[in-house]
DNA sequence: TTTATCACTATACTTCAGTATAGCGCTATA
DNA sequence: TATAGCGCTATACTGAAGTATAGTGATAAA
């Protein structure tokens, strides 16, 4: 039951601190999706809502503000007429990649698993 | 501006798919808190409260179902004189181990930089 | 001329995560 | 006897996340 019982607790806190930081970062429904769709190249505000099934101007506009904030992403205006905007990833928000890319192996392998077992992905 | 323009939109799509789900399972503030408190042993109900500071007894108890629901962990009862009851990860619970590790990764070095900089330090 | 696209903003609304507080039956301890 | 700990549940509430819908001014296309 007891698994070396010393500075459980201070680790424990030590883990929990970063997570919590990053998850409050990357919190909502579309933030993840928005960075994946830059992942593959820069897009303009439109482009990345056609990627995004589902996700409204409104939040799209919203999330995108916060990114920029955090410094995960670069909005660049270029003076055309009317104006272009192009998003992209900053290096800071490649950072973020590893994340991501564990984040995804386990959403297929998870989707897989719901997938075969029906009784529990009847919940779903 | 355009690199590989080939299939683009389903690569993306089949990573926002898994990564949607992940993020739905492991959603809210306080559902890794916990299963890193479970990661550093089995506990009982009020040593995860314990652990994670600012949960309320409310909170605990509907995060520690849902987690149930989805067999990241594992709720035993022991019948003594009062029952205890025991929380511990599943191996499920534990194939999330490289997410959780890559996020507290991310997190510390982004708390690290946030803690370096002081003007954007100041929004936080 | 009407329509559509672009990158948004405004307003109003709903829904749900999270908080606050109290209480349950049981037992061991002071 | 009263208090505290255990593992919760009940009720009520707030605030934030997310949805729905419409509209902006400029331009280009039908």
């Amino acid at each position: 039951m007891a698994i070396k019982e010393g500075r459980t607790q201070e680790r424990c806190t030590g883990m929990i601190l970063p997570v919590s930081d990053a998850i409050q970062i990357l919190s909502g429904k579309w933030k993840l999706p928005i960075l994946i769709s830059l992942q593959f190249g820069n897009k303009r505000f439109s482009e990345i809502a056609k990627n995004i099934p589902k996700i409204t101007d409104r939040m799209l506009s919203k999330e995108l503000r916060e990114l920029e904030m955090n410094q995960l992403i670069k909005r660049t205006v270029y003076d055309t007429v009317p104006v272009t905007v192009e998003y992209s990833m900053t290096e800071y928000g490649e950072s973020l990649d590893p994340v991501i890319l564990e984040l995804a192996k386990w959403g297929r392998q998870h989707r897989k698993r719901i997938m075969s077992k029906d009784r529990s992905a009847a919940k779903y």
